[in-house]
Order: C-alpha cells, then structure tokens, then sequence
DNA sequence: CATGAATGAGTGTTCATTCAT
DNA sequence: AATGAATGAACACTCATTCAT
C-alpha cells in the first residue's frame, strides 16, 4: 500500500574523461558485435550500468559515438608508423610494412573496418569529418612511401599512386570481407608477402625471364573500350 | 470534412511474371535512388499504384526483393562474357576486357553497386544466396584469365589468383568509392589501362631495364578517389 | 514452455471516413481534457483501441491532427449565419447575434478556444492554413456587419473595423478566460447584451442627456503619449 | 583522445540577491528569445557561466523562475502610476493614459506579453500567486478609473466595469497578437486614439446626431492585426 | 556555496509485415 | 488476385531535477 517511491541510485561518480572513455570502449564493443544500426543507445548504457541521458552528456548524437569510436582507433593505428618505417632498408620494404601493419589492423579489428566502410564511409556527412582527415593522412603514408620509390628509382616513374593506394587498400579489404564477418582465418604474414610481389613485380612474366611482349602492344590496343 | 474516399478502382491483373518485372523494376530505381534502407515497401508500391501487401503476394520479404533486383543485375551483366572473351588475342587483353567491363558496370549503375557491397555481402545470409552464386561465378570469370595466362605462359607461375581477384575487384571498389557516392566523375578507359599495367608489369623497375611500358601519362592525376 | 506467439488481434476494420471520425473526435475530447502537449498520440489510440501506428496513417503528424480537429469545429460553427444574420431586422441586431453565437461557442467548447489561442494562433506555421483561412473567414462575418452598419447609416462612418474585431473577440476571449479554465459560469445572454451596448453606445455620457463634452476635448490632448 | 577536461573554475560567489537578480535577467533574455518550453535550464545556466544546480539553489523549480520574471516586470510596469494618472484632468484623459502604457508594455516586451498570456495565465496554478495578485491590481486601476468616472459623472452609470476591463485589455491583446508573434509594427499613439474613442463614444450614430468625433481617420487601416 | 554527473520518464514517428474482406 | 486497414515493436533524443562531492 505504502508507495515507496524507489530511492534514486546513482551509477559511481567518474571524471568525465573517465566516463568517456568507458563509454567509448562500450561502444566500440557493441558497435563491432551487432553493427551501428542495430545498437540501440539504450544497450550502450545499460552495459555501463547507466542510463541513456548519462551518454548524451557526452556525445550529442548516436553518430557522433560512432565517429569518436573510429577516430579513438585510427589514432591507436597510427603508432609509431614514422619511426618504423624509417628503420626500413628499401622502400619495397615499407610497402611490405604498410601492408603488413594494415592486414594486421583488419585481423585485429576487424568489425571496426567493415563500421568504417559501411556506416561511414558511405554517408555524405563524412567529408571534413575529423575521421575523414584521419583516414587520408593513413592512406597518405602509402602514397608518400610510392613517391618516395620514385623519387630514389626503386619503383617506375608516372605511376598512379592514388589508384595503387587504392589497389592496396580496397584489396585488402576485399580480401578479408570473409574473415572480416566472421568467416575464415588471416594470414596476414603471406598475404604481406604475396600481396607486395604482386603489386612490385606485377604478373607478367618479364622479358629478362622470357622474350616476347606481345601482351603489351595488344593492350593498348584497347579492348573493347574506345 | 474526413477526406474524400478514393473510388476503389483495382489495378489490372497482369501475368505473374510481368508483375514481378514490374515491381523489380520499380523496386531497382527507388533502391537507386534513395537506399535500401531509406526506401520504404510503400513507396515502391506506390510507384507501381499497387497495394503494399500486393507486394508481399510475389516478394515474401523486402530483403528478398533486394537480393532478387541483385540477382537481375548480375544476369545482365554475363551477358556474352564468354564470345567477347574468346574474341581477344592474348590473357592481357582479356584481363583488361574483364576489368573495362567491370569498371563500366560500375560506372552504369553504381546505385547498386552500393547495395550489393553495403546491403549484401556483410550481411550473414548472404552466403549460400543465388547471388552469392552468381557473385562468384562473375569474379571467377577473372580468375579463370589468370590461370589460363599462367598455363599459357603469359602470366607468372604460381600467382595467388584469388589475391589476385580482390585486388582487382576490391582496387576498383574502393577506387571508385567517390564517384559511386555521388562525388566526382569516373573515366573508365584511362582507370582500364592503368589498372592493366599495374597489375601486370608491377610498380618495381625491373632488372632487365628496358623501357618498361609506363603506366600511361596520369601520373598523379586521381579520377574519383579521395 | 511452448512459447506461443500471440495472435494478432485486429481492431474492427472500418471504412477509411469512419476512422477519420472517430480519431478526431477522440483527439478532440484528450485534447480538450488535458491538452494538447500533454496529450500523448498513444492515448488517443488507446482511447479507440487501437494502435499508434493507426492513427498516423490516416494523420501525418500529431499537429496536423490537432489542426483538422480545430478546422472541424471551425466548419461546424459556421452553420447558418448567413440565414440567420438576414433574419435580424438592424445591424445592431446583427451584432448582437454574433456576439451572442460567439458566447455561446466559447461556452459550449471553451477547450477548443483555449487550444486555438493558445497551441495554434501563436506558431509560426498558423499562417496560410486552411485553419486561419477559417478563422479570417470567421471574424471577418463581423467585419461585414460593422460595414454593413456604416454604410447603411446607423454606425458611425470611419471606424476602425479590424481593431473592433479584437475588441469584440478578444474581449470575450478575455473575459471567458475564468471560465475556459474551468471556474465560474458563463451567462452568455446577459454578456451579449452588455458587449453590445457597450460596443454601440460606449461609456461616455451622450450631450443628448448631458451638455457639457469636456472629456473630448482633453482626449485628444494625448495622456502621456507624445 | 578524450576531450580535454576543462579547468574547473568556480563562479565567482556573489550575494544572494545578485546572483537571483542575474539569474532572472538571463531567463528573461532567453524566454523572450525562445520561449518558455523551448528554453532549457541548461542555457540559462551557460548563459550565466554557472551550473544547472545553481539555479535550482535559488528557485525550486523551472516555472517558478518562469513566474518570478514576469512578476519583475510587473513591478517596472507599475512605475509611478498613481502620480501620472492624477495628473490627468479627466476620466477620459486617465483612461487613455492606461490604454496608452498598456499598449507600450506591449510594444516594447511582446514576449513578455506571450509568456504571460501562453503560457502563465492558462494553466491551473495560476491563481493565487503573487504574479496572478499583481495582474489583478494592474487591470484594477483601470476599473477604477472607470468607477471614478462614473461617480463623477463622465460616465454612464451601472457600467459592468469587469467586462470594459476584459474589453480593452483582451482587446490589445487580440489585436497586438500579430506583433507580438514578430509580424507588423504596433503604432500605438494612433491604437490608443482609437480604442479610446471606441470605448467612450461606442460605434453607433448617437441621436443627437451632432458631429460626434469621428474614430480618427485610420478607418479600414489595421495595425498588425490579421 | 557551487559543482556537474547522473537520473529516468517521456514521446513522436517509422515501417515491415499480416490478414480479413 | 488484390486490397488496405491494422499491427506492434522499436528508438533516438530531451530535460527538469537530484544529490554526492
């Protein structure tokens, strides 16, 4: 009979920055389980043992979790990526690098890279995002290691180095979607190795090895483009 | 007052196939133009000025359409592969076929490109599909070229063919990511020869030294890329 | 433990008009009971029995139910004026009845002014509404009669129609306010009587019964104004 | 990564009356800007560079601080009534005053007027607060004025003096309304002339039929009336 | 005296899907 | 075969208010 009304308990008291970084790391889990669209607000925090409002303190939309969520990870990424690449002896070297650390990134996060490209990448509000810069100033590191190769005559001159960053990357990724939705394993050691032979020394078998190059005068010739 | 009750004036009856024609037709454009998501079933039938649950007498779900729409879009896409195929004189040339048509597919209908790459293929009941099927006998069109130029002599041995595919296929998705998001132009024959080269020849310098076809004149131009 | 789903149980099916009606008039009643913002849409569809979702397919919006519920009574209050103002034999007379038919609006639903007043005249979207067509058309029923008046000699020529409008209306609205709040009566015959002398004769002892008209004289000396 | 925590600056302690004082000029400010609803007690807060729990350390509640603002403006709109309206020569020239200052309160705090009218006067706990005490003795003076008139001759006996009250008042209201929403201008030296002529002389041809100064020229003209 | 983290209840709106007619 | 009324579950976001520090 006596209506007690239920006294109110408050979740412990955190730092903001704390708190932030909880609700991140929350975030990110539930975000790489079930997907951004599928994770409601309201699971972030009860994970948290909070309540909805406490989140929207600290970020002002779904959204914008979601991008701080990517940015926290991209910013890990980065590491000490000039250091390491410096120690390497060629730029060949720091292909493989690159590429090494990248299929790494997608074998240890790999539900943060499929968010990206799904959720984020895709929008039309991502241009000038904070992680948009981010993203670029990643990739960038391989197009500076292309032009590098050029610039000191390890690799052919004129090449495309926006379009073999994307050959890198979009390979990658591709060749992972498998194992990035939860099916299959990742090597990422051969891969590394398999993926930088093939974009250094291409597929076609080279004249020192064997003489004619007819496939090359047929290739301009244009498939059925023109 | 209550707003005037429309005359109930039935649609025509159509032949069943032509109805599911029709729907996937309708079904395609507003999935183009607007998402999967964003499309409501209403709207489409609304298009068709047919009922929503006239819908759910051909399609049993809204997901089911999308695969279906897909699956229309990929038989369109065989087309005669095979005689074009056979029409070129050497794996190079078939190579840059394959990648040309590809990149004009894209091109055409990058709407659904996006569907099937955002929609589809991360989601878990995507293997197994009739679209899974034809996804992968498409993809297989490039790796069956390799393997061919490779007995052929023409490719090196022991290429990773399916490395290779994604690198061609994930390359050109994330390379055109831009443009298939409604930003920047895609110039199809340019990327075609490119892409060829790179794939072929490799970025490296090679030993042998000779003039070494470079990648034709873009330099660092970017076509739709970020 | 068998977990039986539980059957979709549907509301009686009714005709598209009927539906309409019954949603108006049950938002008519919440509203009026309690308001509009503090009107859940759920409770108006608990009330019919039905579900939410129901109700916005025959609405698109909360406020645009609200608007159609004020436009209803609006068309209802228009009734037979016309006829009923031809019947009276002098303007004065035509006043007096729509003085007395605005008393008796406001007594007979003192809710749905008060809702007018207060949720709808004061947004920025009132404008251009078939509501405030309503409304203009409404007042303006006085307008023409103060016109009438005037030009058939028996109003003062020059008066200012539009500010009498709001003296009329808006005094009845402000002497109501008790009592569209719920205290006190309303005795709308007394009330018409009252207005309309006052509107007609005014509070100034006439020269016919006094000779003296000093007060006019200072008037024009403007109080504090200047 | 997480936001850098910003450096806890306490407000600087003021006494008592100050901090209430500032507090209500911030609301003031932003209930006008926005609105009562709209504006939420966190602005009020950020406006002051103080904390939510500030406030509630000086007014209990949200509406309170509401009433409290408009109870300060009341106290100004009072001013030096008494010795003004004394000054005048006549009961007109009294009334005009009132009419006048009325509008001029209008004219320069229209929100204020919104406020009062949207949002205090119709909702339940409004009787019986000071603010509700106030308006009483504000709209009395006039009914005194009139009853004075009447004692002395200048105006008809047995004046429902209520009802002129709710008259002019509701009048300006009505017919400021438009303004007051932020559309049109509000002359109000002209208004003043008008009502107060409406008021004293009524709109009907007087017997007597001297020339009976006409309402002021400003005929179909109408102030920001709609 | 001031802080500011946390609460918690609330709500409009959307939509795929079902099914009686 | 088609209709179209009805379902029902879900969800992002807001905000006045409390209270431990």
């Amino acid at each position: 009979m006596s209506s007690t009304k239920p006294p109110r308990v408050h979740a412990p008291r955190l730092a903001r920055e704390q708190r932030v970084d909880e609700i991140l790391l929350a975030a990110r889990e539930l975000f790489c389980e079930k997907g951004y669209e599928t994770t409601a607000v309201a699971e972030i925090a009860l994970k948290l043992g909070v309540v909805e409002g406490t989140i929207y303190k600290y970020f002002a939309t779904k959204r914008e979790l979601l991008l701080k969520v990517l940015e926290y990870w991209y910013e890990e990424m980065f590491g000490d990526y000039a250091r390491d690449l410096a120690g390497q002896s060629s730029h060949r070297a720091r292909l493989h690098l690159l590429i090494w650390r990248h299929l790494r990134s997608v074998r240890d996060f790999p539900r943060l890279c499929r968010l990206m490209f799904r959720e984020v990448q895709s929008e039309h509000d991502y241009r000038g995002t904070l992680l948009h810069d981010l993203n670029r100033r990643y990739t960038q590191l391989l197009v500076d290691v292309i032009e590098a190769g050029v610039a000191g005559g390890e690799f052919r001159a004129d090449l495309p180095a926006p379009l073999l960053r994307s050959l890198v990357y979009g390979g990658i990724e591709h060749h992972s979607w498998n194992y990035v939705c939860g099916r299959g394993a990742l090597d990422i050691d051969s891969l590394a190795e398999q993926l930088t032979s093939l974009v250094c020394e291409g597929i076609a078998v080279h004249q020192s090895s064997q003489p004619s190059t007819p496939v090359r005068g047929e290739g301009r010739k244009r498939g059925a483009s023109a």
